[in-house]
DNA sequence: GGTCAATGGCTCGCAGACATACCTTTGGAG
DNA sequence: CTCCAAAGGTATGTCTGCGAGCCATTGACC
């Protein structure tokens, strides 16, 4: 029996309770920007059918996000569960356990979906959606930053039209995003990402997936290294 | 709101109930080759603090097994719950909707694993068991080589010292498995696979990343414009 | 001003999964 | 030959999560 490999199959079937799996995707999509401060989340009833669970457990995890300011609801049509324009800081340090785990991981997705991306031929609309996204990043704010970062990563791996990497690199950029909130963000820093952003999408939009290997992998390094001085 | 990204985060939180998921993972560990035939499963106690799942739980998914003839029990010390030395045919087709997300996911994350594997410094023990598992493969007979083929692609993740990259693989490889299955398998592809696999560990204990990424790809892509070929 | 559709708020009974405890079988060690 | 540890086999009470239905509120539209 190979030792090794069972630690991955025989790794838990599921991360926690049903609840606090809703709790954690709702936050990864206010966390991530996928739903913005002022944007309303889909309804209840929507939220239970396509996360394949009840109601009542969709209700339980807003009810938890209203008690930590992340949302507020309204009643009535046209009413609904809204991001808050101004969130909490992010939690109190969790395990930094695995940041190997995290960064190799993360590495290999992103730098994988920007090849992809660029190998495909895209359409006008993804184009439009790349260069909104990169826009929107370069002209965001320090406060702002990681959620506008983390959209556009996001558009680059749904540019790579497999909704399986999508999600992979959803919630690897969340365990991640964990990890970045506990060091600081500087000037510089920001800086020197625009800089790097607009060559992965510059390489992507040409079709030169070497480049946007390579320009990816660069920017990822970047603040690997950056965490590992931090939380070494 | 960013649509798009909304399908990756607001997919169904679990993909089916605990037994469903149970089972999955012990099909997964068999079909993968983690567990040999003729050798034992991991106690019910013993798998139901590692899948944290109860053991009740486990013994219905492993009735499911012994009912499809892939394992057989035995009781008292030393008895167990053992993998049939003749294994069942794979399962009657399922659906084939997703074959290009499948084939990208197992492009960026296999290519990544064979690169990040060439980037570190192998211990002697992972060195003699990359080799051991090429050896398995290549010398391997037309029955068995689906096995010890995810055997040694399992080997090259587990290289990279991510156990979450080591999760993701085999996740993605039971589902490309799943699609090979039903094409077949001729000697001259598994002469080529073989040929390939020699530069892909070749490369890996070489230390040349560009190298074992790009062995990678070619292998990979072989099976895949083959299985495009025959599902179309 | 009335209507009504869509949304959040709420309740209750059922099925699945769990923890726990105990029973039965088996074969190696002493 | 006896003992006993470790494995599968069984039973029971609890709790989580689900389904389904109904209520309360709201604002656009007529």
């Amino acid at each position: 029996m190979v030792e090794h490999a069972q630690e991955a199959l025989f790794r838990p079937v599921r991360a926690g309770n049903a609840f606090e799996e809703t709790v954690e995707r709702l936050m990864q999509s206010i966390r991530l920007g996928v739903v913005a401060p002022g944007e309303r989340l889909p309804s209840e009833r929507e939220l239970a059918t396509r996360l394949g669970v009840s109601r009542v457990t969709v209700r339980e995890a807003i009810r938890s996000l209203q008690e930590n300011h992340y949302v507020e609801s309204r009643r009535g049509r046209y009413g609904g569960t809204f991001v808050n324009e101004v969130l909490p800081k992010s939690a109190p340090a969790k395990d930094f356990g695995d940041v190997h785990d995290v960064l190799t991981l993360r590495r290999v997705l992103e730098t994988g979906a920007a090849e992809t991306a660029a190998g495909r031929s895209l359409g006008p609309a993804e184009r439009r959606g790349l260069r909104a996204r990169l826009e929107e990043a370069s002209t965001s704010t320090l406060a702002e930053y990681r959620r506008k970062d983390s959209r556009l990563h996001l558009a680059i791996a749904e540019a790579t039209g497999s909704a399986a990497l999508t999600a992979a690199v959803a919630e690897s950029r969340m365990r991640a995003n964990e990890l970045l909130d506990h060091i600081p963000l500087l000037e510089p820093n920001l800086a020197h990402s625009n800089a790097q952003h607009e060559r992965i999408i510059a390489s992507i939009l040409d079709g030169d997936p070497v480049a946007a290997r390579q320009a990816m992998a660069e920017h990822l390094d970047g603040t690997a290294s950056l965490l590992r001085g931090f939380l070494v």
